[in-house]
RNA sequence: CGGGGUAUAGUGUAACGGCAGCACGAGUCGUUUGGGACGACUUAAUCUCGGUUCGAAUCCGAGUACCCCGACCA
């Protein structure tokens, strides 16, 4: 991607009215814009970011047998009656009228209507399990949106839903979940500061799982176990002085943001609609079912959160927009034609790379409009590197620079992805 | 929904009740090019409605929007 074309704009600035640094940054860096209270367009750069994370998850949703679908947005009242969430959930449910006073639901998740199909599909236990998922936008009428990204009343998140026959069955794919969960956090580059937290399961269950985040904008408190690393959610903590894991006693207190959340659903939905399969022993049985969600913009908030410095965002190599930002100095011929031929070279090998062509840009105004943007890998050639035939590799993040062959230059990218 | 705050060019900020200015950005031309260039010219703003006043960005009232704190959530 040639920088000279691509659709952003940065700023010096600091963003006003913004307290939280992932919103200043995601802003003044050209990744989001914001619409009005808690609603953004992701512009190229963030929707880079976020098809990145969606892939992760995609493909750790399909290792545990997940089957990617897609569902309305647009539902019907009656649904939503059914389930009693009609009202229960009033506050933040988006109810809209359509022709004749007809009225529907912006789905704030969709339970409601998931069971419906299944319902068409699941008669025996032989149809049983499934996983299905879905990655796409949610409305929930936040009465507080927070953040920029981290809460919005518009949102993308992945819910995976599971179907059993038993008790043992939906126990068993929940540790699964968890771990593809695990996974995921892993592969984003935030594993080592998101927890999986015991917390409490709402209206579904007496508990559920949590996965948070460790960042000082958290809006959760968490106490992690210092013997073996499960935290619980302070909503819950007086219930168990001691980790219920592993009876440890020792808990180290941390800010977190909520990234995930899975819940053991049992037959919450499964009743209401009369889901339900005939046995092996011939009697029908009520479904068991288990939901499990991220939001995927939350987590790139997070992330951000997480990961950055005082001159910008630090993305992790596998959610960064690009891998490579390259840049040329000087106005000189040889230089530019040398950077062409890199910027080629580089996206023949299937690097991501975002080639800073623009001309009048002193090298201040460059590096400092790299450091906002954060691209792991940072690639300068100039004449001076050109003198030894060199360019200088640089990592965001890290102080120090390297020279490096040019001839050498997608052999030592390849080696730190 | 309760509480607090803010509202001026695209962005960030000034202006005692008396000529709306500065910086960045953007545009044209020229000169520049290793950490946020230089010169010249140009572009563009007082949230809305009402009130007070000779005169309102400024004071008052209402509305709206945004940000922050609380309850809730991915």
């Amino acid at each position: 991607m040639l920088q000279s074309k691509l659709f952003y704009k940065t700023t010096k600035n600091k963003t006003a009215g913004t307290e939280s640094v992932s919103h200043d940054l995601l802003v003044r860096a050209g990744y989001v814009d914001q619409l009005m209270a808690g609603v953004y367009s992701f512009l190229p750069l963030g929707f880079m970011v976020l098809k990145n994370i969606e892939a992760i998850i995609r493909k750790n949703m399909e290792e545990i047998g997940g089957q990617e679908m897609l569902m309305p947005v647009l539902h019907p009242k009656e649904i939503w009656q059914k389930t009693g969430r009609w009202d229960a959930l009033n506050d933040i449910l988006f109810k809209i009228k359509g022709n004749a006073d007809k009225e529907y639901v912006l789905a704030s998740t969709h339970e409601e209507s998931m069971v419906p199909s299944a319902k068409k599909i699941i008669f025996s236990y032989r149809d049983l399990p499934f996983y299905p998922f879905h990655i796409q936008l949610k409305f929930r009428d936040e009465l507080r949106v927070k953040s920029g990204i981290l809460r919005t009343k518009e949102f993308i998140m992945k819910d995976l839903y599971s179907f059993h026959v038993n008790q043992a069955d939906l126990d068993k794919y929940y540790e699964v979940a968890a771990k593809a969960y695990e996974k995921i956090f892993k592969e984003a580059g935030v594993g080592k500061i998101t927890y999986r937290t015991l917390a409490s399961g709402g209206s579904f269950s007496k508990y559920s799982d949590e996965f948070q985040m460790v960042t000082d904008i958290g809006e959760d408190l968490i106490y992690i176990c210092k013997k073996c690393g499960i935290a619980i959610n302070k909503e819950i903590k007086a219930e168990n002085p001691v980790c219920p894991k592993c009876q440890g006693g020792e808990f180290e207190e941390k800010k977190a943001v909520e990234v995930g959340n899975i819940f053991k659903l049992g037959t919450k939905f499964s009743t209401p609609f009369d889901l339900k399969f005939t046995d092996k022993d011939g009697h029908d049985k009520p479904v068991l079912m288990g939901c499990y969600g991220i939001g995927l913009g939350r987590l790139m908030g997070a992330i951000v959160e997480a990961s950055h410095d005082d001159k910008g965002i630090i993305w992790p190599a596998a959610v960064a927009p690009f891998a490579v930002h390259l840049i040329h100095l000087g106005a000189d011929k040889k230089t530019k034609t040398s950077a062409q031929k890199l910027y080629k070279s580089l996206q023949e090998n299937n690097i991501k790379v975002l080639w800073d062509d623009r001309e009048n840009k002193t090298a201040g105004e460059k590096f400092g409009e790299s450091d906002l943007l954060g691209i792991p890998y940072r690639i300068v050639i100039s004449e001076r590197t050109l003198a030894t035939n060199s360019v200088e590799i640089k990592e965001r993040g890290k102080e120090k620079a390297k020279l490096v062959k040019l001839k050498d230059t997608i052999k030592n990218v390849r080696q730190h992805q």
